[in-house]
DNA sequence: TATCCACACGCAAACGTTTTCGTAGCGAAT
DNA sequence: ATTCGCTACGAAAACGTTTGCGTGTGGATA
């Protein structure tokens, strides 16, 4: 079990000085020919790989990025990761993926522990309770040590950063509006607690599309769901005996269990109700009724989070105090939940 | 914008030396009390926080393991890692995920990236290339430098390291079995081509069931799909007029689309034909009907992956030639279909 | 023969830590 | 007055790199 090689190692073996191995591995003209092929063939017979670790220590900088994201098993981020590896990839950085689970100290701890030597940068989607509690000390912290930070879907809007965001408002009056042109006029809407920021907004397009067709809301066609490991039951309750044409979901999981519960309850999808959901996932595409969705193209938001973090983070220092705010289109995904 | 705090500088403003800081830092003994509490004021005030990398050279190991896996946007390898950040948060180690894509060439990049000094070992299930290929030797090469490899799911046989599975034969035999037991006779199956390991091992699994019921397989039932996307059409040809009354699908993906098709041609699952998949994932448990399946229990295998690896790293380096290979339990998750 | 210039290479610092060992200063004991 | 022993601290090496600069060797030139 060999360790691995070092320069010093093989500046022993040949017999010359560390300085001389290192420039003859680069092809210095400083070293003769000689010399230099008579190295790169020891370094390549030991496999000689340099030190990752001694580079970024003397170079002070890791050419890594680090994401923080509430889950890993979430279908939306693990595809915005996707498209975060893909250009991180071409443009030589590693990822380092954290999840926070949703969990505020977590998402401190993962992100003291990168920003303390382990990441050049971030692409973070806030958790959920750093959103209820308002806390972003660490996020103003690292920003603050001269750490570029992206945050993307899940922002907070008091934090003056980078930003890859889709216009969730636009896309729920999209989806909304969807449901209106097909004619239905009692539109429920299943979503989440207001402080889950994309929540709310979609809501608030929910309620633009209706406005703009004249029709008053009706708050007791509004779901906001606490508890999304209980919202069978929270759904079931709340569609009981309800006279509506149609439902948008702020998510899949939303969606699907509407269907469900409508189906038990005798009525077809999407013949007597349409449903559209948000988020083009494994269930949007194979669930039967397959969903009409609102796309949010996660790879894409992960392809500009990382495109703009690597702008900032090779880019020449001073003029770095222009912040964007990306906004990703969303399309609308036509299927069977909506077909006539 | 302040830059990071270190040593040195805390050093020269309270006009101390930097082993001095350093030790007060620690509360050493060899330091004065007044100093040391003077230090830690001082660092707390600038937010001092050790540099990982400096320490990463220092002590020669990084803290952090590397997992490499073949699709990040995929359940059932989330569920993994989600398993490995668990126990690798709880015991101090951050984690760096890297998704080879199924690619060969990617793998092996990734693999050398981490391998010089970015990880102390490696959580790691092959790509398909890979296991087609049969080239490992950056596998070898990076166990040869002493850093320790978990294989999971997805392994090598002819690799001698640790390894976490799950008895995919049996399992399928489990699976296969419950159709049996519920008095279905002419099977089919959907399994992927024989390089896929766990593949492979399924089919057998069925064919063991089979075998144990005294009923000889019926080549025509055998369907190995190449192209997963374009499932769809290859189930559609081979399901099409075919008389069978069970279907048993190596994954989730397969059984949903064995569904469609079956409902499509107008025959009620699980009335008159039952099907069983592979893998708990979000399909299975959502999916009208609900998916009787063989559950890997992912997370548990994360766990132990990560409990391994971990025990390795910080074990007495010297017996450490001793590989084990776990096997996970699989658990058959009835649902509805397969209910009467 | 003395001077000069390439050439080919080595020295040393730097990145931020930790830790071993050395030592200055000082009060007390002989 | 000398030595001892303690306290409190500093110097330096080490981890593995890169790189600016210094330098010895040799041949060519004057």
């Amino acid at each position: 079990m060999k360790q691995k090689v070092t320069l010093k190692q093989i500046a022993k073996e040949l017999d010359v000085s560390i300085s001389t191995v290192s420039k003859a591995l680069k092809d210095s003209v400083e070293i003769s020919l000689d010399t230099r092929q008579k190295v790169k063939a020891f370094a390549k017979l030991y496999n000689y790989k340099p030190n990752n670790i001694a580079l970024s220590l003397k170079n002070r900088k890791t050419k890594t990025i680090g994401v923080i994201i509430p889950e890993i098993v979430h279908h939306f981020f693990t595809t915005v990761i996707g498209g975060v590896e893909k250009v991180a990839n071409e443009k030589g950085y590693n990822v380092i993926i954290c999840s926070s689970n949703n969990s505020f100290d977590k998402e401190v701890i993962n992100m003291e522990m990168l920003a303390s030597g382990s990441a050049d940068g971030f692409i973070l989607s806030v958790a959920k309770e750093t959103q209820l509690k308002k806390d972003y000390h660490h996020i103003q912290e690292t920003m603050n040590q001269g750490m570029p930070v992206v945050m993307f879907d899940r922002i907070i809007d008091e934090i003056v950063c980078d930003k890859v965001i889709i216009d969730d408002t636009k896309g729920a009056q999209m989806a909304t509006n969807h449901l209106l042109s097909l004619g239905c006029r009692r539109i429920a809407i299943l979503t989440t607690v207001d402080y889950i920021s994309v929540g709310k907004l979609r809501t608030n397009g929910y309620l633009n599309a209706l406005r703009s067709y004249d029709i008053v809301h009706d708050d007791s066609l509004i779901l906001k769901i606490e508890d999304i490991d209980h919202c069978e039951e929270e759904i079931e309750e709340f569609l009981k005996d309800k006279d509506i044409d149609a439902v948008f979901a702020v998510n899949e999981l939303f969606a699907v269990n509407a269907i469900k519960v409508l189906r038990n309850s005798g009525k077809n999808v999407p013949e007597e109700v349409r449903v559209v959901g948000f988020t083009d996932g494994i269930l949007a595409k194979h669930f039967i009724p397959s969903l009409t969705v609102i796309s949010q193209h996660g790879e894409e938001m992960g392809e500009r989070a990382a495109t703009i973090l690597i702008d900032k983070l090779e880019g020449s220092d001073d003029l770095t105090e222009e912040y964007k705010t990306v906004i990703i289109d969303t399309s609308l995904v036509e299927r069977q939940s909506t077909k006539k």
